[in-house]
DNA sequence: ATAATTGCAAAGCGTTTGCACCCTG
DNA sequence: CAGGGTGCAAACGCTTTGCAATTAT
């Protein structure tokens, strides 16, 4: 049935890096159903982010079905929430992760499309300055940064 | 060693900025023919970036129209070459636009979606240190920032 | 001349929505 | 028990593609 599978984000932040999938509901306001249950645990168990079809397939293949509707609505709504983040580096479709709290940025590996997340960034100090000049208010950055991992360098 | 997207595109002394269609087209090795030349006119004329239906709509209303299917193709075709820079920030849809050379980031204002560019930045030094501990190898990174430009900060 | 390009319409695909039924709180 | 949640299938919107006609070099 519904296991609380151990988070593959582990350090850190006893908040939410090893909250159950209940709890990070519980916190967002949310109802807890099976099926959020179970595209929240497919999404940890993620190496790195999905699509909406990719956890619809998983869940299908793991005799846990979910209505593909379903987990449209689902990754939307835990996106709004901030339970998930979401973004589009991949034109026509959007991609969900589960992220760790606190400011981070991904290296996304073009080879194997694993993600590592790093903590911080500097950008804020060089925005400041050049929002300046522009008289720009700036409310939110994304720092997206393509390569290949280390696995995939040796191959 | 980082990062170097769009140095591929020019060899050119001049500023690509005010290059004019011809130019571009031919830089890039392609042939001029009359839709290409209206597509690069109208993404030139742009005060924002846009999308292919919307260089679509407006070479309709400008009674130079040019079939959707070519839009679509030509943009995907000036992105692959340099010519354009494309990118997804909006899910469902890839937005197009000609920016100056050189590496570059954009600040984005969320109320008129007007871009402005910003010369350099100093993502490379954080990211070095970043990625050597991962032993990742950066290819290239897109940093976007979204906010309230001067005159939206206003209203 | 001839190989590339275009236009049209149909097909593809990811995503959203209407509605009746189900389940959580 | 009431209102939110779900599943199904149809509808949508953006993008791509097959093919015959057109055009740049």
């Amino acid at each position: 049935m519904i296991l609380n599978l151990i988070s593959a984000v582990s350090y850190s932040d006893m908040n939410a890096a090893q909250s159950t999938s209940e709890e990070r509901l519980a916190r967002a306001g949310l109802r807890a159903t099976r099926q959020r249950l179970l595209v929240l645990e497919t999404l940890a168990a993620e190496p790195h982010d999905a699509t909406a079809q990719e956890i619809y397939a998983r869940l299908r293949q793991s005799g846990e079905p979910v209505g593909l509707a379903t987990v449209y609505r689902t990754l939307s709504l835990l996106g709004e929430h901030g339970v998930v983040d979401e973004f589009a580096h991949r034109p026509g479709e959007t991609c969900y992760r589960l992220c760790g709290e606190g400011h981070h940025h991904h290296l996304v590996c073009s080879r194997c499309h694993g993600v590592a997340e790093v903590e911080g960034c500097e950008v804020d100090e060089w925005l400041g300055k050049a929002a300046r000049e522009h008289g720009f208010a700036p409310m939110a950055h994304t720092l997206e940064v393509t390569g290949l991992c280390a696995e995939c360098q040796a191959a």
